[in-house]
Parts: C-alpha cells; sequence; structure tokens
DNA sequence: CTCGCCACCTGGGGGC
DNA sequence: TGCCCCCAGGTGGCGA
C-alpha cells in the first residue's frame, strides 16, 4: 500500500491522537513479519509516553525519548487507530495500545517491520544508509545530477533506490517521469542539467499531491478501510496500459524494469 | 561502489 | 467450483 505520501499521511492521521499518551499494553499477535517483533516488545514499551512521530523516508518512527519503535509498512501494510475493544482480524499482526485507543498494524503479506531502538536512530542500520528526502529543499536539480553522473542504471529504478532519494515507489516512480516528459529507460547519468530540472519539481509535485489527496480524507484513511484516501488519486500513467494519454493520446506502454511494472507514454517521455 | 537478480508472503483476478 | 498462473504500492542481501 505505502509510498512516501501514504506513510506521510498515516504520520499525520496518528499524531494528534497519540502524542503524549501512554503506552499501557503491546499485543503481539505474529511476530513472523520481515523482521521478528521483538520477544520483549511489550516489557519495552509499557509505561513509556509518546513524545512524536517522524518519518525517515517509508519509516514510521515513534518517538518515546529513551527510545524509537520503528514501524515499516511493506507492501501491504496500515496502521489505524481503533477503539481498544475492537475485534482483531486476520491479518492483525500488532496492537500498540494507549488505554483506550490502540494502533493497529494490518498487514496480510507481512512484509513490514516492527523493530525497537535505543541509540541514535540516525546510525540504525536501516535508517543509516538511507538517501535524500524528496520534499526536502535539499533534494535540487544539481544535487540529483551530481548524484547520478556514474549511474548507468535507468532513472526509473534510480528514482526507486532508497539509498538515493528515499520514499519514491513504483507509482510515484513512473508518474513523476511522465510530468517531467522523461523516458523511464534513460540511463540516469546521461539525463542533463536540464531535464533535472524538469524531474525534481515533477517528483515534489506529484508526492505532494498525492500527501493532499490523502490528507483530505483522512479521518476515512486512517479511521475506515486504510485506503481511501489513496484511491483519490488521479493517474497518468500507472496501471494504464493501452488507455490514452491524458495530454496527448498515444496508448500508455507497460515494460518490466527490475521486475516491476513501469507505466509511460511513448509520445510524451522521450 | 554499482548493478541485476532473488527472496520473503498472502490474496485477488483471469483463463480454462 | 477448482486449479493454476500472473500480478501486486518494498527492500535487504547476494554474487558479479
Amino acid at each position: 500500500m505505502p509510498e512516501l505520501p501514504e506513510v506521510e499521511i498515516t504520520r499525520r492521521g496518528l499524531l494528534p491522537g497519540l502524542s503524549g499518551k501512554t503506552v499501557t499494553g503491546v499485543a503481539v499477535r505474529n511476530h513472523s513479519l520481515r523482521y521478528p517483533i521483538p520477544r520483549n516488545l511489550p516489557q519495552l514499551l509499557h509505561g513509556r509516553k509518546l513524545v512524536t512521530i517522524a518519518r525517515r523516508g517509508k519509516y514510521l518512527l515513534f518517538d518515546f525519548g529513551a527510545g524509537t519503535l520503528l514501524v515499516h509498512l511493506g507492501m501491504s501494510g496500515s496502521l489505524r487507530l481503533l477503539p481498544a475493544n475492537t475485534s482483531a482480524e486476520k491479518h492483525d499482526h500488532f496492537d500498540l495500545i494507549f488505554g483506550t485507543t490502540i494502533v493497529r498494524l494490518r498487514d496480510p503479506r507481512r512484509f513490514g517491520a516492527v523493530l525497537w531502538d535505543e541509540k541514535d536512530i540516525n546510525a540504525h542500520p536501516l535508517i543509516a544508509p538511507l538517501g535524500i528526502e524528496p520534499l526536502s529543499p535539499q533534494l535540487t536539480a544539481q544535487w540529483l545530477h551530481e548524484a547520478t553522473r556514474n549511474r548507468s542504471a535507468p532513472v526509473k529504478q534510480v528514482l526507486m533506490d532508497s539509498h538515493t532519494i528515499v520514499g519514491i515507489g513504483n507509482i510515484y516512480a513512473s508518474e513523476s517521469l511522465f510530468r517531467a516528459g522523461i523516458n523511464p529507460r534513460t540511463p540516469a547519468q546521461r539525463l542533463s542539467l536540464a531535464r533535472c530540472t524538469r524531474l525534481i519539481p515533477a517528483i515534489k509535485s506529484t508526492l505532494e499531491a498525492a500527501i493532499k489527496a490523502g490528507g483530505s480524507s483522512l479521518r476515512d484513511f486512517i479511521h475506515s478501510d486504510g485506503g481511501s484516501g489513496y484511491f483519490q488519486q488521479q493517474y497518468h500513467v500507472y496501471d494504464r496500459t493501452g488507455q490514452p494519454c491524458k495530454v496527448c493520446g498515444a496508448p500508455i506502454r507497460r515494460l518490466i524494469q527490475g521486475q516491476r511494472a513501469t507505466f509511460f507514454c511513448p509520445r510524451c517521455q522521450r
């Protein structure tokens, strides 16, 4: 389910209801996610007060001051705020309980993660190697141009490489390249500075639009089906194989890059 | 270093 | 209805 916008929408949806609250319990129904959920997590978390929720890439960082709970939603994860007496369903693996309110992780494919760290979170082995935040002012055309000079891989795959830029997943990589008019197969090192200058605002506007679309139905996203904000997105190319380009009418094409589907307009994207 | 491929896991949809 | 195959929004780890 989640790329950066969905993770950010989740963060914003959870924060107001949880900041300053104290953990009264933890329920783990299935430890076997991408990494095992620590066996002693209930003891580790009990009685701790949540300071805030941050985000780094697609990781949610529940900041308890003296420690951090890392949560990754994988391909199919979602977090929702629910009344504490809500019965758990099949793929509800983990609850963080704050009195009468719980945060529940549902993740059918179990590619997600729930981990605990008491050291400097920025030094955590899963966090330290992460690349630049796409919505930060640090990400500029010049930065991208320099960062791609030795990258022979297709630009689409470089956009999805979390050690370069975080948060851009399969959907928004295709959508950003469409907005920028760049063919996804272009070797990243062959992007001119002028093309980087088109691509950066395309990435930022794509992600910001998705956050905005999700934010407009935040209540639904967090409180009901976990996905309603997401599907209001209007895709230009993603999952539109054979349908006419909304700009030029040419049929949208699908190809495989790194075992992932890529969608693009062969006329608008050169 | 970078690249390209594999693995992890479950469920939904289409074809027969 | 059942089976089989393909597909799915992520990413760490491997060998080359």
